[in-house]
DNA sequence: GTAATATGTTAGTAAGTACTAACATTCATA
DNA sequence: TATGAATGTTAGTACTTACTAACATATTAC
């Protein structure tokens, strides 16, 4: 019994452990026992509310995938100067796949075992990220602030910046970047990429 | 038996299939049994030659773990025009990762098992390659070309862009980007690059 | 040709895994 | 207090896995 830590159900507990473990060990890596245990239930109870390992798997997909948070974004920066707009995106960018690593992490393992789910995933998340930062570019253009390059590919050098940095730092599990890193890192990236794309 | 290819020795073949099934299905997925049967010997012969999967497996990082190509390549750029040389490291680069992708999706999957062997190959390579690329940069500040920036810094920023467009291509099992693809984002990348570094 | 070496065949072991059956216990609620 | 739902306990099954033993066969070197 353990800890019983009141407040969440069951379902959501061992969901939550799942992720965890997913996400260190992989799909076969985690078992069933060890899910079970570190949820602080009896493996059965896991049983109950998943009918199989599978289903839990594809449930910790579906709970965990996550939905484009930068369309909220766009109307607040329309208004902003651009290295400042930039630097705004930048940061929610790397908070969302800060908050999202284990997901990441399962992402990039379970990708040849579920490619159909991941996929999805997938775009669902970078890809609908991508047209949405191409129609702000894009915006930018009429207004004759930035000059005539291809939106889309401009999104994807953007955003693969501080992709690469996310996971190297992710990678680099020992001599941790420490958090001062990215203050450094995100004026310098926005600042390229900045002088590279204006008229 | 099945196919008999005569020239690569034993060992050789089991290493060349482990490699590939270690990357489709992960350590755990990829059994002794398929690894010996693809390779077309018996199991225990492939125990022969290592003693354990675990071994099996360590001995795949070493052989197929990579060293900087770049090196070479900075003595014959040095003259180069600034773009044409960016574009060229470019095109290397993604070479690179493209004849190593095997290891490259191993490295992403089995990061967390097996952290400090993963951890020195993914330095020998990326950060050996960025650290040479930096000091490319160094010259090219020293020379006037281009301005006053952190070269580190942007050296990651220009691989990372080209990192990104790549795991992306591979993650896009389906809607496979077509060749020619590269052809367009190379330029565009190359050129945003260029022009946020140029003095 | 003979000896050594690499490989194959067959069979098997010990351990772990996902998952189940049967029954007991807790716990909220009426 | 009684009832039903959720959970726990114990035991077990069928299967897979890494790895081994013992012996047979092929291949190569001299």
């Amino acid at each position: 019994m353990g800890q019983k830590e009141i407040s969440l159900p069951t379902r959501g507990k061992i969901l939550e452990t799942s992720l965890k473990l997913f996400s260190t060990k992989g799909f076969l890596g985690a078992t069933t026992k060890e899910i079970a245990r570190e949820s602080g239930v009896a493996e059965i109870t896991l049983f109950r509310h998943f009918p199989s390992k599978e289903n839990l798997f594809e449930e910790v997909l579906n709970t965990y995938s996550f939905l484009p948070v930068l369309k909220g974004l766009l109307p607040e920066i329309a208004a902003m100067q651009y290295e400042k707009a930039l630097t705004m995106i930048a940061k929610k960018f790397l908070d969302t796949l800060d908050s999202r690593k284990e997901m990441i992490q399962i992402m990039h393992s379970e990708a040849k075992r579920y490619p159909e789910k991941i996929h999805k995933i997938y775009h669902g998340f970078i890809e609908e990220l991508i047209k949405t930062l191409a129609s702000y570019f894009h915006e930018l253009r009429e207004k004759g602030v930035v000059r005539d390059f291809d939106a889309e590919t401009a999104a994807r050098a953007f955003l693969g910046m501080f992709f690469s940095f996310f996971n190297a730092r992710e990678f680099d599990m020992f001599k941790k970047y420490k958090g001062s890193d990215a203050d450094k890192i995100i004026p310098e990236f926005v600042s390229i990429f900045a002088r590279g794309t204006l008229k």
